[in-house]
DNA sequence: GGAAGTACTGACATTCTTGTCAATATATTC
DNA sequence: GAATATATTGACAAGAATGTCAGTACTTCC
């Protein structure tokens, strides 16, 4: 794998100007097509490795790419940092509100539920944010903060419309934001502690599957006592 | 701070071996009292700035030593990450467990909470070892699994006890692993993205307050409804 | 008070990583 | 098909981080 055949020419210099042909064969792609690819390689490496695995030649092997090309795309490695931010705090949203406004069969919190833990565990985004927020980044420019808000309201709206229909007690907000908050904490939670607890426990795939199916139930029955 | 101004000797060339006296004042520590403080400099970095800020040359200067002093006591740098996952699972698990033990005024699950909550969040142990965890160390070695399988143990013990005193039906035993699981998931996710859903929802630290024990309530109620 | 053990230091070596630069190959436009 | 734009590359520069080493100063033990 390593590169020794190749040594075509970069013999700029004012001689070997002679007869050399240009023959070296180049993959060109779109510039959106290979940020993308980059964002997506350097997602799985963070994912998997955690921060210590976002570095740029190992990225750029990934891709099959030269690293430079990957600072002519993002600038600076912070830049690239910044776009992974941006680029997965914008699926996590879309997930989320995504699953949430789904028809509306909801109204059954197990099913809500479940789609945050799937998104948050799909490609490890938990992780990542969670990487993220550990080394300080996504503070002030992260969109945490309206999804947040976002989410609350949409809960909330769902319960009071679902209070008007049985004629029952408008629930109060902070319960809603509260939910939202456990599920959100307990989420994150699992992806990082969680597959230790389950192993510690002598939980398998399933047991986690059983817990989460518990979780939601606990959820359930909470909003049932509150009506 | 630069030091420019010291440059005593290291003259050990084969000359020079003339009038130099060794004018040279040195703080020296008992082994284990140096080490405890690297460890304690080291775990106030992580705690602080995260992965990136656990550097040798950093460590070295909060400790006011130079940074082969660090490598003298834990032979390398990942010997000194080593040791910190010892000591903090350690100090975790003694943590857990003497609240947990303390005396038994328990039984009331608001107090057991609160104890795993601030145990976690204690010198920011829960980020500590959710990088730990995130980067795949302290996943063959890790206490984790006698501390979890501990914790459960006893508090099942507490369930089943409360259970032959009241005379009710004996708890099913994975529904105590669940709820530790989720205090346990919760606790780290609040220390992870805590503070930023927590801002995000415009509550402050009352409000952290009063999510806890919101929390604590869920769980009260739901060992009532179990009973 | 001398000897032995060891905590500690400065200087250096090595390796790794980001970032720069000039040159090159490919796509697009006229 | 020539000109332009730009995605991509190899080689190099600069800096940072861990680790090595020989030597220095403090403590303890006899």
């Amino acid at each position: 794998m390593s590169s020794v055949a190749k040594k075509p020419a970069t013999a700029g210099n004012a001689l070997a100007k002679t007869a050399e042909k240009p023959v070296q064969k180049r993959v060109r792609r779109t510039a959106d097509e290979a940020r993308r690819l980059i964002l997506d390689a350097a997602e799985k490496r963070l994912a998997r490795q955690g921060p210590e695995g976002l570095r740029l030649q190992d990225i750029a092997r990934d891709v099959g790419i030269s690293h430079p090309a990957i600072l002519h795309h993002f600038e600076s490695r912070e830049g690239l940092v910044r776009a992974l931010i941006a680029r997965t705090n914008k699926q996590l949203r879309d997930s989320l509100l995504g699953a949430l406004g789904d028809g509306d069969a909801s109204r059954d919190a197990a099913d809500h539920i479940g789609h945050v833990f799937e998104a948050l565990s799909d490609k490890g985004t938990a992780r990542l944010l969670s990487w993220l927020l550990l080394t300080g980044r996504a503070t002030e420019e992260s969109d945490a903060h309206n999804i947040m808000g976002e989410i609350v309201e949409v809960l909330q709206d769902r319960r009071e419309e679902y209070a008007r229909e049985t004629e029952t007690a408008a629930p109060d907000k902070e319960d809603t934001l509260f939910i939202a908050m456990l599920t959100a904490n307990a989420a994150f939670g699992e992806a990082i502690v969680g597959r230790q607890l389950a192993e510690a426990a002598g939980l398998d795939q399933d047991g986690i599957k059983r817990f989460r199916k518990w979780f939601a139930k606990l959820i359930n029955d909470h909003l049932e006592t509150e009506r």
